[in-house]
DNA sequence: TCAAATATGATACAAACGTTTCATATTCAT
DNA sequence: ATGAATATGAAACGTTTGTATCATATTTGA
């Protein structure tokens, strides 16, 4: 690990948030070093100096919040008592877990997590970001998700289980993406930056969604 | 419209799989002019004179199938009866009319249609792609859909219908994106091609999902 | 069959790409 | 205050990018 002057952790800083914004609205590829480097008002040696190369900065953009929001999300699975006999009420704490902590994030956590919801949503539905990026940092956690089905649903087959995490993964995704679909397909009278509003709709969506897809 | 030699369909079609393949593999930004027709087995000057340009050549790739897919959508869901009293039965028409066809053409259509299925899911979560090529081409067949949900749910808010749909949309995109994490999350148990198996659970969710977020 | 239309192959172009270099300037523990 | 460590600025590296050129070859309707 390299030793560090004080300004330079706000230039990794500025370079980081850049990035996030730029692979967030275009994709790695669809984004050059000057592209940020220019974005963030520094030279374009910058990011090779900071970061190694474009990869590498890459990732250190994933890794930069992957904790707090895989954190936050088995903080609040850990509190749901599993054995409950209410099951709609458990599917609804574990969604909730799952959910909650990203649409905090999104709405209240800074431009900075806006983009990287918006980031990761459009990373996990490309396979070689799902195996080199999302995989490698998420898969733990979410298995714990898995888990927590699986106990809840201990007649239910296990690839019922394993469809309903994706589902109330992909619902959870595309809702955080800002995609501003909504925004066009109701004539601009629904925002997609409302996520709030949205989340009302998406609990009840995924908890039937998923009491549904288990039945036997 | 330029006139064309017989041949000259062949190497269009050719480089239009092509491109279909590697934009779903990586993405517009991430495939050169050169990897299309390095892979096609043509000159590199090919693209630029049968399709004028990249972007070009990226918007025919995605109109080559776009008429199929709402036809066979569409047709589906003129053959629902809307007024039927059984709405549990109406909601189920519509979504498998939303989503067999695209399941049909991803398992069925050969391997263009894979990779076309697999490219608009990715397309779908990212702005700039949804207002340049997604909304343009699909948005009118996706208000048909949220026009029949209306006529189901005569009672319901208008806010909760669109969120219908987009959670509709989010989970058939998710599930013909073809990441395999599924795959990796069970430990090979379960695969992600099996998308045939897949919607079983997905019509249920989605079904239930619908019926539970309407709720008023 | 022949002339006009269209496709090909090889090559070239300027611009943008990620990355490296290196002398100079700044920082910080001592 | 000094010296070793670290950051900066400007320039350049060799590739790769998307696109254009143009003489030659092929195809086609007449």
């Amino acid at each position: 690990m390299k030793a560090r002057y004080k300004k330079t952790e706000q230039i990794r800083e500025k370079l980081l948030d850049t990035a996030e914004l730029l692979f967030a609205q275009r994709g790695f590829f669809g984004v050059s070093i000057r592209d940020i480097t220019q974005e963030a008002g520094v030279r374009s040696a910058s990011i090779n100096y900071h970061f190694d190369n474009k990869q590498n900065l890459f990732m250190e953009v994933i890794d930069r919040r992957v904790e707090d929001l895989a954190c936050a999300r088995l903080e609040a699975l850990r509190a749901v008592n599993l054995k409950d006999d209410d099951i709609d009420k458990t599917v609804n704490e574990i969604v909730q877990a799952f959910v909650k902590p990203i649409i905090y994030f999104a709405t209240e956590g800074g431009a900075g997590w806006k983009n990287y919801c918006v980031l990761i949503a459009h990373l996990g539905v490309q396979k070689i970001w799902v195996d080199n990026t999302v995989s490698v940092k998420y898969d733990t956690h979410a298995l714990e998700f898995i888990e927590a089905l699986r106990k809840v649903f201990p007649d239910a087959g296990e690839y019922q289980i394993q469809c309903c995490f994706q589902f109330l993964l992909s619902t959870t995704l595309y809702a955080v993406c800002d995609n501003m679909r909504i925004d066009t397909l109701s004539n601009g009278k629904f925002k997609s930056k409302d996520l709030n509003e949205m989340a009302g709709p998406l609990f009840k969506f995924v908890v039937n969604g998923i009491l549904g897809a288990v039945e036997t």
